[in-house]
DNA sequence: CGCCTCATTGACTAATCTCAAATGGAGTGG
DNA sequence: CCACTCCATTTGAGATTAGTCAATGAGGCG
């Protein structure tokens, strides 16, 4: 059992960072309890809503987004398997993002007391959660970032590349790329592009050989190039661990 | 002396959200101890140092950027009185972004161990902390959303109309403008675009009597229709106070 | 005054969007 | 197996937005 819930990937994410005790590992096993399952493209969080409670994404995909006044679509960050859904929403009284499932999806129910006992229990887990927490408001930043001063390939370059560097965390993907169930269409609302566009700037990377999305799947045809040509530091998310209090 | 205390700009911001307790209002005298001044232009905290304290900025401005491989710089916030400058820096290893004051300014500095003491001593303070850091990351969708599918304009209007409603928060603004010591470099580093064209669009802006960017001082002509142009929620500004664990 | 930096404007260029249409693959019913 | 539909992808052409380069003003300050 234990051995089951070291795998679980938020675990091993984590597992990267801080070394968790046996009763870290419990602790992480209660939050796992109530596993639920979405269907794809079904609203799991909706901008405005108050949900007492929050999940840990265990398979599949999803998103967070806002939509504007004027009927954009703006996607604040893709979901993979080791996020929390929903964490702020909890902590705060209402979340001023949606979530909506990509693939079908399972994840792991947890209530806000749930995270308040845990916080008790397991003081170092906690330390952890709270450093995940601060890795995503990095990335958030790293995509503020993108947004305004990368053009529309190193910004298309960066974001896959980002999702390869997490998705090796949770051991989704090598060095050589990745399985992706992202649209042009959801990629271009993360970038803030047409799809057209989008489109274009994929056909011309492929053609200069640096990475293929096509099929459901990502290929670094030239890792090194590529890193260079996004300017992806990495820096943002594999520093150190959190301090410990 | 408590008189003055609950005059701090940080404490004024609080008080919105949370009743701040005699208690409360002591530890935050604590975190006021050590007030020191800094130069305009002068870099306060460096991408990638490790500092072990923070800031509480107390007068003037200051904002927080990256500067990317490529040559460019991108502005993440603007920070004003009652503002944290690198709380995150000290909660984790380092900090990802560089902190630059655009006035003299003064800021209150304190260390890590003065803010896990006043987490002990004031936990209803620490909440409300806790709270300030989840609405500055909010303020960083929103940036990040705008940068996305908004336009020039629009991005424009609704960055110094958020300003404006901050700077409502601690008195230093009302429903007519505000003093505004932005230049457009500053103001296109931050809007993705460049000093060339937020001079055009803050024209057209003056032009059609929604807004007037001129002398140190912005005024709102028209903020109704401000408001509606920029599509300003200020929702994810003046949300309800943080949950009481 | 002379020298800054910032603001302003014009002319031209480059990036990206929009509209429109064609292609292609996966599933579905016959 | 075929015809058909639905959707995502792909491509082209022209329009729009924003960037670049270059020059001129305008205010502040030693």
């Amino acid at each position: 059992m234990q051995m089951l819930l070291t795998d679980s990937p938020l675990a091993r994410k984590l597992a990267t960072f801080v070394s968790l005790s046996p009763v870290d590992l419990l602790a992480l096993t209660d939050l796992h309890r109530r596993r639920r399952k979405f269907a794809a493209g079904r609203n799991l969080l909706h901008q405005g809503e108050i949900l007492p409670s929050a999940f840990i994404l265990a398979h599949g995909w999803a998103f967070s987004y806002k939509v504007l006044t004027n009927g954009g679509r703006q996607i604040v960050d893709f979901k993979i398997p080791g996020d929390f859904l929903g964490l702020r929403s909890i902590l705060f009284r209402s979340s001023d993002q949606s979530i909506e499932p990509i693939t079908p999806i399972e994840a792991s129910e947890f209530l806000q007391s749930d995270l308040f006992e845990t916080f008790a229990n397991a003081p170092r887990l906690a330390t952890a959660m709270l450093w995940a927490a601060s890795r995503d408001e990095a990335m958030v930043v790293e995509h503020l970032v993108g947004m305004g001063r990368r053009n529309a390939a190193e910004r298309t370059a960066h974001v896959l590349l980002e999702l390869g560097a997490r998705l090796r965390l949770v051991g989704l993907a090598d060095s050589h790329g990745y399985a992706c169930p992202l649209s042009q269409y959801l990629l271009a609302d993360a970038l803030g592009l047409s799809a057209v566009h989008v489109n274009r700037v994929l056909r011309d990377m492929r053609e200069q050989g640096l990475l293929t999305f096509q099929h459901g799947k990502v290929s670094f045809d030239n890792l090194k190039g590529l890193v260079d040509f996004a300017g992806f530091d990495m820096g943002y998310l594999d520093h150190d661990g959190p301090l410990q209090p």
